[in-house]
DNA sequence: CGTTCAACCTGGGCGC
DNA sequence: TGCGCCCAGGTTGAAC
């Protein structure tokens, strides 16, 4: 689920979090199997406690939180969500999932507030890391630029003389960093390119369109809080479902007619993964030039 | 180098 | 009702 713009909706709605202490830290243990975590929960719960949230930010699709701690290195607390994971700071969907449970409290005032993990399916992950541990999780060998200011020439130079389908190569984290494949699909239609053409094909006015594209969806998706679809487990930290999911113009939509140009959208699969697209709109040879937006 | 497949998990939907 | 199968927003590692 989670991609760049559920992330980053991740990360605003417990912006609220930041100045506030952990005075007590739990990996509940419910009839489903324990997420992995690193280091293991015991010793991850002790080294939280009585660390204080410093800062917010993502990395990609990861949510990361500086945890800080007076005459001590700082330490990170790096969350991925992967598919059903979420950051609630309202009550969860269902108690069984909650993965982490932060008690913060402010060190003056009455403030206090209940940060949640929950995740479904399992398979997100929990990391406490040092600074050398961070930059090997989330450093630039790891993540490529970030898909709201990615730049043409980011694409180009990474991905230029890939043989890879275009819309495989977006999916790499290392190229590109919060591209999933809800985005991708939108990316594409967008940019009016066929996901299938290979990288090495495709002109330079072609990697603007699609880094351009990749800004503007991302972007757009962020303004609109993400996509919630089909069984609607994404939610922001506040319990609101995103919006995005109204303006998919490909993503989901196998059969039903193009807005742009009535043809039936087609589904293929690429490296297991479905990927949705107008045959006509995203065609190398269109009878119509897209009209892109 | 690239692709393919299985694995990690839960749960909804569908055909029989 | 129930069973088996397929599907799902992600990532990783092994095999070819």
């Amino acid at each position: 689920m989670p991609e760049l713009p559920e992330v980053e909706t991740m990360c605003r709605g417990i912006a609220g979090c930041v100045g506030l202490r952990i005075a007590a830290a739990a990996l509940p243990r419910g009839r489903v199997r324990p997420i992995a975590t690193v280091p293991r929960p015991a010793v991850l719960v002790k080294r939280l406690v009585g660390r204080t949230i410093a800062v917010v930010f993502r990395r990609g699709k990861r949510v990361v939180m500086e945890v800080a701690a007076a005459g001590d290195a700082p330490l990170w607390l790096v969350i991925e969500p992967r598919m059903t994971g979420l950051m609630l700071v309202t009550e969860p969907p269902s108690a069984e999932h909650v993965r982490l449970e932060l008690c913060l409290h402010a060190d003056r005032g009455s403030a206090t507030e209940r940060l949640l993990f929950w995740d479904q399916r399992g398979l997100g992950t929990i990391r406490l890391l040092d600074a050398r541990g961070l930059e090997r999780a989330c450093g630039a060998a790891k993540l490529g630029p970030d898909g709201l200011v990615v730049t043409a020439d980011d694409l180009a130079f990474r991905l230029g003389r890939s043989r890879r389908a275009v819309k495989v190569a977006l999916l790499d984290q290392r190229a590109v960093a919060g591209i999933g494949n809800i985005y991708a699909a939108e990316i594409l239609f967008r940019a009016g390119i066929d996901p299938r053409t290979s990288c090495r094909r495709l002109s330079r006015d072609a990697w603007e369109r699609v880094a351009a594209s990749t800004r503007a969806i991302l972007a757009e998706a962020v303004r609109h809080e993400g996509s919630s679809i089909g069984d609607e487990t994404y939610q922001t930290a506040a319990g609101a479902p995103g919006r995005f999911q109204k303006r998919h113009r490909v993503y989901g939509r196998e059969g039903r007619p193009c807005g742009r140009c009535r043809v039936p959208i087609v589904r293929i699969v690429q490296a297991q993964r479905s990927t949705f697209y107008c045959p006509q709109c995203q065609c190398r040879h269109p009878k119509r030039r897209p009209c892109p937006r």
